[in-house]
DNA sequence: AATGAATGAGGTTTCATTCAT
DNA sequence: TATGAATGAAACCTCATTCAT
């Protein structure tokens, strides 16, 4: 029991070590970008030497690879969406970009820095896209479809919906992310435009 | 004029041999990213020697940058705003993504190489800001307001119908490098689902 | 105790290797001068890697600012001055001279390496002026001006003999550098004609 | 004849372009150094092309070769001492100092950029001592000679005073190129001191 | 003879990774 | 397990030289 203990306290250590190391990797990823970041900034910066950090992960490959683990294993996305199904379309709108707030906000720097190499890395995209964006549009289109059965929506083609509305949060969030000084302040605000945008439509009543 | 001629030619030789290494290094830049292509890479996909790329260009940064510009200078996009101002509101948001559609098609290599640059470099993301997305953005707000005015649509807040769209664009651009195997193809539709979307709702006509 | 120890070891170490390259650069600096001698010479003359060089070296240029450092510290000059003061002219002179001849023998490598980059870097003339030349005129204008005190000379420029000394001595030395076959072997000898030659001068006693 | 007239014009355009690339590039070579001073730098500085070095001159190397040869050829030197030879020892110290400085101020850019490189290219070094230090030290001693024959001495080492004599004028040299604020504009003054000590000596008159 | 664009060898420097302590 | 000095491959860039015009 002694050894297991100790076995448990290790493991926990190594843990915490493995999650101070890429949370200043992520930082720093997001500030100056994964290839302008050396071992050595990620080292000072996680308060270790150079050497612990391959005791860790693989290689600094490895590191941005773990990053995207975690990302996967993010409780909000699915929680929000399995849990709390409002009924009113509206507030199902208003509630997706209030998690995806609070997404954001709490792994702002682990999604700015695997956005980045995404987008140039073929295979790091294509697990991105299988891992994460489909999942995602599939999870949008079910509730769509329920939506849709529960005649909140005049009928619309759900994939379409469903990318249109993913296009958007990514397209907010890089919005924000290149500088727009709108969209964070507010945020509560644009929601509710945009979900009143899209149910009710822009043209004059009658 | 014989020296005249020469000039003209040099000068004409010379920025042919500016296009040709930019677009060689642009495609590189999407493929494999701005910091995974070798100057040596881009040499040889230019065909030229690695020494003449500094004839051209003062540093890989500089090349980048010149990226950059060539996109600042993009005729498409003044030029679909300017002359067109499609009467109707549905057509305009339809005229808008095709102008979109042709852009991307041209320039999909400088874009995305771009892009994954500005999301971590804080430098050149100010910079892309305040050239491309901030002017985008007021574009767009204006020809909301025009067509505000005409009464095709019910007060909507300006600011951010723009940023949604400009959002939407982005976002569909983003999802579609990801590898999104819909939105290339069925762009049209898209389009025209997207259009009737903003301006009819969701909502069922009662 | 034990990490003072090991830190103090640390230490050591680093300072040896550091003295081990700077010993392999100026050789080869004096040998081929700055300019032909690569990194890589340095490297393998000094059995390290290129790599190690920079953990020691910020830069080339840095490695020559340190071996300018070196020589700023010599124990050999000051010493000799502050020590022991001939009370005879003829001495001092004679003692300057040997003097001279110890840090050669024992810098010379430094000494030539610097002195040419020297003749055509002004910032590095500057600070060798100001650090090396300057204080060592200064040093001999004192010696002289006590001498002359003592009644040891007829009235003499002290700053016009101090340069005179100065300038004989670098002149002897580059002499020596060009390869004249005299100066070094017969250094005791010529330090004895020369002194004599500039206290009783060449003109045949009366 | 025409041919001849033509011969002998280009002859002289061709001399006339090399000595204006050649005090370009000496003017650098003593500014920068030789080897920080790029072929472009000399080009610009000399008003030509870079390829068009290339037909004066086989190399770089070559270039600074044909400045020592420049040196070789001055004129200055043998005449000083050909023609007038001073009766009295004092005018023939001050006359070689007088001749020195005149060669420093014409040749100044040749001789810091020659010297540099001599120091540190053991081929050039042997070259110039043979050329220029060893001759230099021949005519002194044979100066010497004369003037000890005469009875203007009392008996001195030839060889060690004319080494003496060298080292002190090129002393004086370096002394000035390392910036001392005393050696230019009192040249004259320091001649006549230099050349009071050292045939008067320093040690007070009985 | 003059040009200057093109070349490519070679230089300095960086940095991910290893390994002895 | 933690360290950090050592490594060396490979990157970016320079520049003397060539050659077609």
């Amino acid at each position: 029991m002694d050894e297991l203990q100790s076995a448990g306290r290790r493991e926990r250590r190594a843990a915490a070590r493995k999650s101070q190391i890429i949370d200043a990797a992520a930082r720093l990823f997001a500030e100056k970008g994964f290839h302008r970041t050396t071992t050595r900034d990620i080292a000072e910066a996680a308060d270790v030497s150079e050497g612990t950090l391959y005791n860790y992960f693989e290689s600094k490959d490895d590191l941005l690879l773990d990053i995207m683990d975690m990302l996967d294993d993010l409780p909000s996305n699915p929680e929000l969406f399995n849990e709390a199904v409002p009924e009113d379309a509206h507030e199902f709108l208003v509630a997706l970009m209030k998690g995806r707030r609070e997404m954001i906000d709490q792994y702002h720097p682990m999604l700015q820095s695997v956005l980045s190499e995404i987008l140039v890395n073929p295979e790091l995209r294509q697990r991105y896209y299988t891992e994460q964006v489909s999942p995602g549009v599939l999870l949008i289109s079910q509730h769509l479809q329920k939506l849709l059965d529960k005649g909140q929506f005049r009928t619309i083609h759900v994939p379409y919906t469903a990318r249109t509305l993913v296009a958007l949060l990514l397209g907010l969030y890089v919005l924000e992310v290149l500088g727009d000084p709108l969209i964070q302040p507010e945020w509560d605000e644009l929601s509710d435009f945009i979900a009143s945008l899209l149910f009710e439509g822009m043209i004059p009543v009658a």
